[in-house]
RNA sequence: GGGCGAAUAGCUCAGUGGGAGAGCACCUGCCUUACACGCAGGGGGCCACAGGUUCGAACCCUGUUUCGCCCA
């Protein structure tokens, strides 16, 4: 065994991935300039939220941005993906209540200032983590421009916005049906509130009429019947409208409730009869406004029972079900129970189920805000990828009500609303006032805090500098794109949407590219409380990131779910792999070589052909990305690498090596694919991309070769991968005959290692072969088959071996001669079965052929090539049929027309 | 109740009008000095079902079934 030099042959990610980053970094080439006059391309990252840990949809989200802004980068653009990270209100919040309880101690006891000051230690502390995770998946932001909604500029714009939407009449404050989550303690906005259906009961319950006789009601919560102020029925419902305007008396309480007629009440549901608790339900509510029915309040904002609730006040509201019951069932006033489903409304951030309250908070008007945002969308102006999800934005959008924005929480923007404590005048200002402007009374600002979406969504302008008119604003506003998940449609980008139009006068952004999630191998969604969830961390560190980055894309159609393997992760793996031992065996092989200054056009035939198909790949690339399909893109130029470029040109070059005459051009062949092959890939993988481009040599003057593409721009040499010019339509000749020629290569190479294999001849075993073909088309294709089939000798014959395997293809027949250990019989019924599927071919070519509608309707190419096929099959009949006659068989039942070449296309239909 | 998506090889998924594909898994043979994280070869599918449009349908239309999601 002859020693070997310990090279690395398998490729190992955490040699160099962080040490690429920091050097980009360190190169500022993250970093994006105000170019005026320069083409350019941005996006702002959906901002994590600072307390969380990177999970598989940050890992999906941010690689799809990253592919997006390297692949524009390498174009040319001056490109800026500015970084953040958002406050996350409600989930900070509980972060930090968490860790107060643990110490045995609360927010109320701590106090306002007390509290926040812990929560910005703690952002200070663990905030840079989502960051730095970010770092190590490639994300290649500009991290000096990297913001907190919660910083001194996107505060400002906050504050901005308020005012001006205040000023406008389009926030107010007021009275209404919330949801109130005794869970964050908080009111919520409708979209935070999750239905969920749950197997619950259906209570009926006997009101007594007054003046005699009683009316039955069903309901899911028996315990808001204290507040009940009235019965309501449909006033089309026969059973009941004669009780419209008496009175019926409230079990327990005493109270008296008129019946009312109301459209909305469903006759169908339960005894048709509800009652009305116009303070805990949000159609009670409106029943209660149209109604002018009384308000009495018996659940308050800890779930507990008030005064109004009289003996049963204090209790949790689900123990005063309880208590209610019972009271109700000793009174005689419970008819009967029965198992029911209903859509149960709870929190989606803690899952408690909500409480509907009456409060007075601040609002979001969004009727006159949603006309252009909706028209916005219509226009085309706003796209989504795909599609389809522009109807799920419009049906939200054209349906939207007004959006609760105050939050009973501390961390956070709060309300820039004060109130004098003598006049009770609001005072909606930028600055604090100091005193009431009526009166000159002291003045208190609100208690809440804004909700977190509130802020998030000014983020593409209040990040460039609004409500400053700066110079990043001028350039890189609008952004470009935004890669998001479906499930933040409603929360995030509709709101950027419509606060953008209504700031800026401008949309936020082009195109919507809408991911789906990422699930567990099962199809479950990844979550914290089933511990299914992957870290992405622990796969970048047993994988890398850029195995990471293929499996996440490859594959992937936009907008659809998919599932986390660790398969596909190690098969993506396997691909860094490939392309690291094929740069390891080109760099082998042009050791001490340079690249010339000027390209090259290859004279070899297999040099014309590898360009032709990576001119292919590219357009194909280049379209697909230009679709927003990176998961084809990837795939696209994965297949090239591995199927074209390493199975078969690299082995072909391993000849053309040691040929003088070819050697110096299959180098400069092997380098420019390879080269090339690195700038397609870098966007998906740019640690290994990176690793493998600074190690290959380059051209003496590069930037004949590479730079200086652009007129009026003279670039220099570009010293990273990252910078150098993503390949362009057009930029190699695409030939035709070389990819006919190659084909032929390869189908003759097929044919010869399935009939070795046949009689298992072992791969690189060489073995004599025998083709028969026209010797003018053949002869310059032998020496490449000659060692792709390891056949050697290989003949280009005329005579026919009797003993040999035989293998018909377009255009000439093979044979592996085998002197005596053919077996006959089986070669004939191996034969036969070819000629069976053959000829079931034929048929199927031929009724498409003489089917004269087909001729009169279908494109003139699509009959060509159905012409040009069975051409072809007939040939191959013809062949198979003239071995079988030399072998001596009888010849098989076969319809295919024995004079297949006789019979030409769209003969006569053969009938049966 | 309304809307959307999915249904294609054992598994996970591509494929939107013209010869059913990939990866993994499986079977056979190979450590052919770039790569066993590999090479060569192979088996495997009434493209959910029923209609319709079309010369031609996995693909377009209608309906049905199953699963999932969103909205109310």
């Amino acid at each position: 065994m002859a020693e070997k030099i310990s090279l690395p042959t398998a490729y190992d990610p955490a040699e160099f991935e962080t040490k690429w980053y920091r050097w980009w970094l360190e190169k500022g080439f993250f970093k994006a300039h105000v170019r005026p006059g320069k083409k350019r391309f941005s996006i702002v990252i959906p901002p994590p939220n600072v307390t969380g840990a990177l999970h598989m949809g940050h890992a999906l989200d941010t690689t799809l941005q990253d592919v997006f802004v390297r692949y524009r980068r390498m174009q040319g653009y001056e490109t800026l993906w500015l970084p953040g990270t958002d406050h996350a209100s409600i989930a900070t919040h509980a972060k930090i209540e968490e860790m107060l309880a643990e110490e045995g101690t609360s927010r109320w006891e701590l106090g306002r200032e007390k509290f926040l000051e812990r929560a910005w230690a703690w952002k200070e502390k663990y905030g840079h983590i989502i960051t730095d995770q970010l770092k190590r998946l490639g994300a290649s932001c500009d991290w000096s421009r990297e913001r907190f909604t919660m910083d001194e500029g996107c505060s400002r714009a906050v504050t901005e916005v308020f005012v001006r939407l205040y000023e406008k009449g389009l926030i107010y404050r007021g009275k209404y049906m919330v949801n109130f989550c005794p869970g964050c303690r908080t009111v919520i906005s409708d979209i935070e509130v999750e239905h969920q259906e749950i197997e619950g009961n259906l209570w009926y319950l006997r009101y007594p009429l007054e003046g005699g006789g009683e009316i039955q009601v069903a309901t899911t919560r028996p315990e808001t019947m204290l507040g009940d102020t009235a019965v309501a029925v449909n006033p089309s419902d026969e059973r009941y409208r004669h009780l419209i305007g008496r009175f019926a008396v409230l079990p327990l309480v005493g109270r008296r409730l008129p019946i009312i007629g109301d459209d909305a009440v469903k006759p169908d549901f339960g005894t048709g009869a509800v009652k009305v608790t116009p303070s805990h339900d949000p159609d009670d509510f409106e029943m209660a406004r149209r109604h002018n029915l009384d308000f009495v309040t018996v659940i308050d904002t800890d779930g507990k029972m008030t005064e109004e609730a009289l003996k049963y006040r204090g209790l949790d509201r689900y123990e005063a079900r309880k208590a209610v019951l019972r009271d109700l069932e000793a009174g005689g006033y419970l008819v009967k129970v029965e198992p029911y489903r209903f859509a149960q409304g709870r929190c989606h951030r803690c899952d408690t189920p909500v409480e509907p309250l009456i409060s007075e908070q601040w609002f979001v008007k969004m009727e006159p805000l949603k006309g252009p945002a909706i028209k916005v969308v219509k226009d085309g102006i706003v796209r989504f990828v795909p599609e389809r999800f522009t109807k799920v934005y419009l049906n939200w959008m054209e349906n939207v009500r007004d959006w609760c924005i105050s939050r009973q929480l501390w961390w956070g923007h709060r309300i820039p609303a004060w109130y004098c404590q003598n006049c009770g005048k609001v005072v909606v200002a930028r600055e604090a006032p100091s005193g009431c402007p009526e009166c000159g009374g002291p003045v208190r600002q609100d208690e809440d805090v804004l909700d977190t979406w509130f802020s998030s969504a000014l983020w593409p302008f209040s990040t460039l500098g609004w409500p400053e008119k700066t110079a990043d604003l001028e350039y890189f506003f609008p952004t470009d794109i935004l890669v998001t998940g479906y499930d933040i449609i409603f929360f995030w980008v509709a709101r950027m949407i419509f606060s953008s139009l209504e700031f800026t006068g401008r949309e936020p952004f082009r195109d919507v590219l809408i991911h789906g999630l990422v699930r567990d191998a099962q199809g479950r969604k990844m979550s914290k409380s089933l511990g299914n969830g992957i870290d992405p961390l622990e796969v970048v560190e047993k994988y890398g990131a850029d195995a990471l980055r293929i499996s996440l894309t490859s594959g992937v159609t936009m907008g659809n779910d998919m599932r986390f393997y660790w398969e596909k992760v190690e098969g993506s793996r396997n691909f860094c792999n490939k392309l690291w031992n094929a740069a390891r065996f080109i760099l082998m092989n042009i050791a001490g070589w340079s690249p010339p200054a000027k390209p090259v056009s290859p004279r070899t035939l297999e040099g014309r052909w590898i360009l032709s198909r990576l001119s292919r790949t590219i357009d194909r690339v280049i379209d697909a990305m230009e679709r927003f399909e990176p998961g084809e893109a990837i795939d696209i130029i994965t297949t090239f690498v591995w199927d074209e470029f390493c199975d078969w040109y690299i082995e072909i070059a391993k000849a053309s090596l040691k040929d003088p005459e070819a050697s110096e051009e299959t180098r400069y062949i092997l380098w420019k694919t390879l080269e090339t092959s690195l700038r397609l890939l870098h966007p998906f993988i740019p640690f290994i991309t990176e690793e493998i481009w600074q190690a290959l040599p380059r051209p003496a003057d590069a930037a004949a070769d590479m730079g200086a593409r652009e007129s009026g721009e003279i670039r220099t040499v570009p010293e990273s991968i990252m910078v150098a010019p993503y390949p362009e339509k057009g930029e190699f000749p695409q030939d035709e005959g070389a990819e006919a020629s190659i084909s032929m290569v390869i189908e003759a190479t097929r044919a010869i290692r399935n009939l070795r294999a046949e009689v298992s001849v072992p791969t690189g075993k060489e073995v004599r072969v025998v083709l028969v073909g026209d010797a003018a088309t053949w002869e310059p294709l032998l020496p490449y088959i000659k060692r792709l089939a390891w056949a050697n000798p290989l003949e280009l014959g005329k005579e026919r071996p009797r003993q040999a395997l035989a293998a018909v293809i377009s255009g000439a027949e093979v044979y592996l001669p085998l002197a005596g250990i053919v077996d006959l019989e089986k070669e004939i019924s191996r034969l036969n079965k070819q000629v069976k599927s053959i000829s079931s071919e034929i048929e199927r070519s031929r009724t498409k052929l003489s089917d004269q509608a087909f001729l009169e309707k279908a494109p003139a190419e699509v009959v060509e090539k159905e012409r040009a096929k069975l051409e072809d099959l007939q040939g191959k009949l013809a062949r198979l049929e003239e071995r079988l006659r030399a072998l001596g068989a009888a010849m098989p039942a076969s319809d295919g027309g024995q004079n297949g070449q006789d019979s030409g296309p769209g003969g006569r239909p053969r009938t049966r």
